[in-house]
DNA sequence: AGCACGCCGACT
DNA sequence: GTCGGCGTGCTC
């Protein structure tokens, strides 16, 4: 047989791979194994992802790989497959997708070495520092203190911090009282007893464990508090003691130490992979993961790639919340990619979540998923009870209900915390001229520019752009600007004023800017030093404040009225988690919602049916408008900085996919942005919905490679998003 | 994307 | 006379 064919997948936004000749010396090379390859004028890291014994290509048109990286696959055929799956489903250029697959390090052609990473270690003089003397110092003591805890060394992972940590670490080893050490990349700790389960979770145990060795998938209802954790730690023994290893997905590992804690309990070496580590860091993770020697691999989107020879049992957690789907470039799921993994590796996944996405439930009551319900909260404790307080009457410049501020005194008095949420960051999102009506708006979006008035500012929330705060009004020159609507920078003002003699903790973005900030606020709150805790989305994700004992969303009208047909069940999302941070402890808790809108039927579908009802409800909605599920969609967006280039691209797009034959798929545009400039660029998208996958798979299919020879495509940036979560 | 080629305008 | 703007072509 003559020559054989490396079929190789090369970073560039091109739908295809690229046939080379294998180098002289080294005919055969296996599918998995990077490879340096010419390419054009360049020099590429690709991946083999197929050997084949001909190519479409005249053999004079090949090029022969330079070298090969590694002797042995970095990929595994299981994950080559994977790889092969997700760049049909998204018809996302497969070099891309490789490279999504493989850490940073391995991207840039680094050569593996055996996964070891450093650890640090106090020295002998380290151990006999008198922490007193490190007063200035604080963040060295505390690394200081927190090594002595850990004396066979600890890596980054027990170590981040505050701030620069980094950098106290190498004071420290300059001052020869820290030393690093090679080390495994994970090593085992001491397992610590778990908690006895009530009759749901055992039930949850049993059936999940049932399905041990082959595949099923499981959604894991649980209300907040009511033990999903302890249900996956039960599974994940059972897995663990049959020799196999367990896949975590989570959104953001930043919110998750708790359950990164819990796990790590367990005793089993475990890795984390998130986009926070070192590149070294990762690879180390990554390798340990793939060797088998880490048991427990906890990650972020990106983890659901990662080789894992013994793979026995897949968890997503949160797996409502859209930090799993990848938001720009390859714009995959990390939940369906997973559930796809399952499946062909024949184990079990389990998806959890307070709040199931309404594709999940649909996908349990179709059978294909079965639904594990834990209804109660472990331990005892009570559910809150939800209250809507009627804002109408009150003048658009009172942020605060009455009822909701006397209810606030009572749960204050009676030595609880209160936390407030509101989903709108700053002081005012809005500044006008009381003379001509002149509002400040941002140059490069068709958005209003919100007042931050500690630092000073007008700033954009789109594209981040700030301007100083004009003393007059630019159009009229009068002095009278007022300022319309409440951000949470001015309820805290409001609330220093209302509530002197109490400590206000303000948690966004603003004020947790400082590396190490969150961490401390949260620490504080946690602490229940905190009496009213004031906080965007930060709040509503993870973590947990057991001192509250009363939740109030003081905006809750805004995701009512949205034209996202998403909004309401990202509403009763965020009011479920947010309510879910109250009361975790024996005290029963209260959640109060603001409204201008008290008698639309979603609040009492919420208050009388819980999260279960509005999800029915909203999902017969979806049926009747065929939104999905119902229905499946794919969004072609396009941008540039002129008006008309990104209409007259999909405008094309929409001709060919109608020349291509479009039956049972609806083209529905294209149409500009609802938001059509942001950050100086002007925005268009074309939607296409089909009720049945293989009808927009085979327009896809078709119409993507298409895009790419279109003249029209150069003048924009275009994107193709299968199974978008934003229409924007 | 990343790079090179080629064809037109405004400069030393 | 060139430097450089971006439209176009190509990548096994």
């Amino acid at each position: 047989m003559d020559s054989c064919i490396l079929r190789v997948a090369i970073p560039s936004p091109l739908r295809r791979f690229f046939d080379y000749l294998p180098p002289a010396a080294q005919p055969d090379v296996a599918v998995g194994c990077r490879v340096w390859v010419p390419f054009g004028r360049t020099r590429q890291v690709g991946v083999v992802a197929a050997v084949a014994d001909r190519s479409e290509l005249p053999p004079e048109r090949l090029r022969r790989v330079e070298a090969v990286i590694d002797p042995t696959p970095v990929l595994p055929p299981s994950v080559t497959a994977l790889l092969y799956w997700a760049a049909g489903y998204y018809h996302h250029p497969p070099g891309e997708v490789w490279q999504a697959a493989l850490p940073v390090a391995l991207r840039r052609g680094e050569v593996l070495r055996p996964p070891r990473i450093t650890r640090w270690q106090l020295s002998e003089a380290g151990r006999a520092v008198d922490p007193a003397t490190l007063a200035r110092a604080p963040r060295q003591a505390a690394l200081l203190a927190r090594l002595a805890a850990f004396p066979d060394g600890a890596g980054s992972d027990e170590l981040a911090g505050e701030g620069d940590w980094r950098g106290a670490l190498r004071t420290l080893c300059d001052k020869g009282w820290v030393v690093p050490i090679e080390g495994a990349a994970v090593v085992a700790t001491a397992a610590q007893p778990g908690h006895p389960l009530n009759p749901e979770q055992q039930r949850a145990v049993d059936a999940i464990g049932a399905g041990l060795g082959g595949f099923a998938a499981f959604l894991l209802e649980g209300i907040t508090g009511s033990g999903k954790t302890e249900v996956y730690l039960h599974v994940v023994e059972r897995v663990l003691a049959a020799g196999h290893q367990v896949l975590v997905l989570v959104p953001e590992i930043g919110l998750t130490p708790q359950l990164v804690a819990r796990f790590r309990r367990l005793g089993a070496p475990l890795a984390l992979l998130h986009s926070d580590l070192a590149s070294g860091e990762r690879l180390a993770a990554w390798q340990a993961a793939a060797d088998g020697s880490a048991r427990i691999v906890i990650g972020t989107r990106s983890a659901v790639f990662t080789p894992l020879p013994r793979l026995g049992l897949v968890i997503i957690d949160e797996e409502h919340d859209a930090s799993l789907k990848q938001q720009e470039g390859f714009r995959y799921s990390a939940r369906d990619v997973a559930v796809w993994r399952a499946r062909q590796c024949a184990v079990p996944v389990v998806l959890g979540s307070a709040t199931p996405s309404l594709e999940s439930l649909a996908n349990a009551e179709a059978g294909r998923y079965h639904l594990l319900h834990l209804p109660q909260r472990a331990g005892g404790a009570s559910s809150p009870t939800l209250r809507v307080v009627d804002m109408r009457g009150l003048s658009v410049r009172e942020p605060l209900a009455p009822a909701l501020e006397t209810t606030m005194r009572e749960h204050l008095q009676a030595g609880g915390q209160v936390l407030l949420f509101l989903n709108r960051r700053g002081f005012a999102p809005v500044q006008m001229c009381g003379g001509c009506g002149w509002v400040g708006e941002c140059r490069r979006c068709d958005a209003r520019l919100t007042l931050h008035r500690r630092e000073h500012r007008l700033r954009c929330h789109h594209c981040g752009a700030e301007q100083r705060v004009p003393e007059q009004c630019p159009t009229c020159g009068s002095s009278e600007l007022v300022l319309l609507g409440h951000g949470t920078e001015r309820i805290e003002a409001l609330l220093q004023e209302r509530f002197a003699d109490h400590v206000i903790l303000r948690i966004d973005r603003d004020s947790t800017r400082r590396r190490g900030a969150l961490e401390g606020l949260l620490a504080q709150a946690q602490a229940g030093h905190g009496e009213i805790l004031l906080g965007t989305q930060m709040v509503a994700k993870g973590h947990h404040f057991p001192g509250v004992t009363l939740v109030a969303v003081l905006d809750a009208d805004q995701g009512l009225f949205s034209a996202d047909f998403r909004a309401p069940e990202r509403l009763a999302q965020l009011i479920v988690q947010v309510a879910g941070r109250a009361g975790r402890a024996e005290r029963p808790g209260e959640v109060v919602i603001q409204s201008r809108q008290p008698a639309h039927p979603f609040w009492s579908r919420l208050l009388e049916g819980g999260y279960r009802r509005v999800a029915a409800d909203e999902l017969a909605e979806r049926r009747a408008a065929c939104w999905p599920p119902a229905s499946l969609l794919a969004l072609l967006r396009a941008e540039a900085t002129g008006q008309a280039a990104p209409l007259a691209f999909l405008e094309q797009a929409a001709r060919l996919a109608r020349q291509i034959g479009h039956d049972g798929v609806d083209l529905m545009g294209p149409l500009p942005a609802p938001m059509e400039r942001r950050a100086g660029r002007y925005r268009a998208q074309l939607l296409l919905q089909a009720t049945r996958r293989s009808d927009l798979h085979r327009l896809l299919a078709a119409l993507a490679p298409a895009l790419e020879g279109l003249a029209e495509g150069r003048r924009v940036r275009w994107s193709l998003d299968v199974d978008p979560l934003e229409l924007f």
